[in-house]
DNA sequence: CTAGAACCTCACGTCGGCGTGAGGTGCAAA
DNA sequence: TTTGCACCTCACGCCGACGTGAGGTTCTAG
């Protein structure tokens, strides 16, 4: 299977792909001629690569836990890591769900002075919480 | 109150306050002789900032949403503004529930290989889900 | 009055996850 | 054989939220 193939299954660009094994993180087999040669648990490896990134690991904490994927061999280190970026993901987890709370609050204001109208309405100016 | 007070109290740096004034988030008033001169109110703003910061929205976006802050008005615009930042906020967060899900899951596997001995211990190799 | 914090303004450095050419090669179809 | 798309390797660009000096001023305590 070739890159593009990749690229377009697991959704990601064909950039994206290389700079994965520029790092270490897929490495894909060569076919004659050069070009990559990837496999289908190449597929499931990067979709769940992208899983990290988009939970905000950086590549090195990604690399040091896709090792665990394939041989489900875990050392202590690689189970406290796990446990480690576990923690961290349910701190962020707690910081954004603040964040949607608050906003929320405001929306709740905002409507008392957008929702019924589609022209201005003139508001009284006084100050928040 | 000066740059450094406000650091301390809103737990951040004062080149972050210097750099918040310089994208318009704070501007603070200036003594004689230069020095920036914050109010209390200035202190709550800057930790709203950090929590719109800790939830992945940029410079701009915040810079958007402020002014409600001070107004409590609400142009239909900024009504919008303030619920797309809070799908994209909601977003993340299944997101991040997703990887911690998997991260769990993965962990789980990891305790029957490691937990009861502090060695290694051999175990039998096999695809993973 | 004087030391030494704490403040000021440039202005360049950093880091991560790619985007985006430039310039060349491989492969399948007509 | 020739088109033409997908692939290859450099290698520089980017963006945002500051960190980190450099070099000078202001404020406060003794």
């Amino acid at each position: 299977m070739r890159i593009g193939e990749v690229a377009e299954r697991a959704g990601v660009s064909v950039r994206a792909l290389r700079y994965y094994e520029e790092q270490g993180l897929v490495v894909a087999a060569r076919g004659a001629g050069g070009q990559r040669d990837y496999s289908d648990s190449d597929v499931e490896r990067v979709k769940f690569i992208q899983l990290l990134y988009a939970a905000g690991l950086p590549s090195k904490a990604i690399l040091h836990i896709l090792p665990f994927l394939d041989t489900l061999v875990a050392t202590l280190e690689m189970t406290q890591r796990l446990t480690k970026e576990r923690d961290r993901i349910q701190a962020r987890l707690h910081d954004l769900t603040r964040a949607r709370d608050r906003l929320d609050e405001l929306i709740g204001f905002a409507a008392q002075y957008t929702e019924s109208s589609t022209a201005q309405c003139p508001p009284r100016v006084h100050a928040p919480a």
